[in-house]
DNA sequence: ACAAGTCTTGAGAACGCTCTCAAAATGCGT
DNA sequence: ACGCATTTTGAGAGCGTTCTCAAGACTTGT
């Protein structure tokens, strides 16, 4: 039993039950033609032995190679990773990957890629080449990388592209980045907020723009200003300190911030802490992610929470579903949703909603 | 150029560079005997080309498969990920098994198995052969199952138990549990502690074990009883209210709560909370993992922290390396520390330390 | 200058699978 | 029963790589 056990193939169980390799084939991938006595001999075969195809040997062979890759930012990710950031991304996209392509046969692996250096064809070609997946996930900020969905298309491999709209080729994939940002500015307007902020997310993040539309959209639509309000990020907690400072110096009336990301909302409810501002009494804080952090923060953050899970998972069924064209197609949209905790209530001195 | 392009082969490069198949591929793999102006040659077809091996077909041929698999626990991953619990394993797992992977030329895979189900051997074993993968690294509660590392052992797959002392085949990488026990109680006995209470995690988890073995040899260092001060937990958050709950009951004068997973101790602290113990004045709380999320309570948790994304690297390296045998050795370990915030603090009416 | 070695190169098989296509078996209509 | 269509089965090639082994080119010692 502790000898060394060869790998079974197909012509073990070939030659275990009696018939040609190729009707093992069939049945294994559930050929047509089989005679369903012989099926099922094949089948007692394969389950006596053990038998599993290999991915390697299938990929050889012309067939799919199984296997779709995640294309993550090396940069951010690093930087969550070594900072210890907390935001789940990697986890919530492998869950929903892992799982939806192990529920199809699939394997998922990622990729960590940088978007600006100027390797990207490269790097990624290299990837391509090794692995030929048969389906690539693109996350912000590549999903709008033309030199990545170029090289993509051009190799015909279908790709989504996550969080970005219906521009260029791919499955665009949205989490409703506008929507939500004007959901969240809408609430606060609702609450009596007259001069709402926005702390931006980077600009290469397209993402970033939608948010920032959405925001401006809802301002608008409560016929509410937005000059001097916004200031940009990069995602990261310093960052998020010093915008929050600046709108806070620029703005003494201002009553609510929508940050990007949770560690800039972090920040800012350190800063706010700092001046001896009260959250949510004396200034509100909406942060998008909706990480695990800011369920225990003091106060616990309200939050735009972007199904990432979800989305990656339903972009890896596209991608298995059309094995064939990379053409882009109607946007798949998920939405996300505004999880309210305590960070958010009515201004102190609320001028009336003018409805 | 937006014509789909086939794959490059090797064949391709050798017709470029006029030489044999098998000349690239030596020039590709380093192989010893090429003349040197030819090795440039085939080097620049290569690189006008931009030719890539196929790892399928690499694997193929007899040659390595390049694919470490990493088996994480199905049941406690998912409950991670749908609770949203924070535990930032995944993420910490793939910094170290991502980066060392790549550095070497490798690429790391993520499978969820079930070790209690019965099907464990047929599940890892599908997995095994479909990926045929170079090295496996188990996670526990994994890492101590015999099915697995017997099924590992007879296939002759190299593997690194993660989180497991040398007791039978394998790498054995520890991330000295017993130690970083002794030490956080150690340090709780220091401030005058002299009811500490351990929340111990699953018993299938082997780190429990050890982890109570820690405590336990600081008591009694310290002189100090264990008599009671035990409970387990299943490292969630409802377990965690349960134990502190039955430990403070229990146990009136109760100080100080060492916690085996930031979940566990998260929920002391609101168990705490609710009977109006203060944290640290009344009560003192060190927990294990160290995720994002205790710089972020309040108070911020002192606990203990396992460089897991640096065992894994290590685990990496190791696999690569041996690529042979699967016999274990001697233990590999990688330290822990403690981090201490505002939650470890002496007691309010110390006892005199007896020294 | 020649034999014996060493270095360099290439031809061909093998890896495990799926594909194409032909052969064998079966079914159907009359 | 017979021919024809259809279903079931199998033989053989091919996927891109590495391995083995033999052949050719080059050294070296005498």
């Amino acid at each position: 039993m502790a000898r060394v056990r060869k790998t079974v193939t197909i012509r073990d169980v070939a030659e275990d039950a009696g018939v040609s390799l190729q009707t093992v084939s069939r049945v294994v991938n559930g050929g047509p033609n089989v005679r369903p006595q012989l099926r099922d001999t094949v089948r007692a075969s394969i389950e006596r032995l053990g038998y599993v195809p290999s991915l390697a040997a299938q990929r050889m062979s012309g067939s799919r190679s199984y296997i779709i890759l995640a294309i993550n930012d090396r940069e951010r990710t690093l930087a969550d990773w070594r900072e210890r950031r907390g935001t789940d991304w990697v986890d919530q996209m492998l869950l929903g990957g892992i799982l939806t392509c192990s529920k199809y046969g699939y394997r998922m692996m990622v990729e960590l890629v940088d978007t600006h250096s100027d390797h990207v064809e490269r790097e990624l070609g290299a990837a391509l080449s090794a692995l030929q997946p048969d389906g690539v996930i693109l996350t912000p900020p590549h999903s709008e990388n033309r030199l990545i969905t170029e090289l993509l298309a051009a190799r015909a491999i279908p790709f989504a592209r996550i969080g970005s709209d219906a521009v260029g080729p791919g499955i665009p994939m949205t989490m409703g980045d506008e929507g939500a940002a004007h959901l969240a500015t809408t609430r606060l307007a609702e609450l009596g907020h007259r001069r709402i902020a926005m702390i931006a997310g980077p600009s290469q993040y397209s993402l970033s723009g939608w948010r920032i539309e959405g925001w401006k959209r809802a301002l608008s639509e409560a016929g509410l200003p937005h000059e001097g309000l916004l200031e940009a990020g990069d995602f990261g907690y310093e960052s998020g300190t010093r915008a929050a400072r600046t709108l806070l110096d620029r703005n003494p009336d201002l009553t609510a911030i929508i940050a990007s990301s949770d560690q800039m909302a972090l920040a800012a409810l350190e800063v706010a802490r700092d001046r001896g501002l009260s959250v949510p009494g004396d200034l509100s804080l909406i942060s998008f992610d909706n990480t695990p952090i800011v369920r225990f923060t003091n106060p616990p953050l309200t939050a735009i929470d972007q199904p990432i899970a979800e989305t990656v998972s339903r972009a890896v069924e596209q991608l298995i579903a059309r094995g064939e064209g990379t053409n882009g197609g109607e946007v798949i949209e998920v939405a996300a949703g505004l999880v309210e905790r305590a960070s958010t209530a009515p201004p102190r001195a609320p001028s009336p909603a003018q409805a």
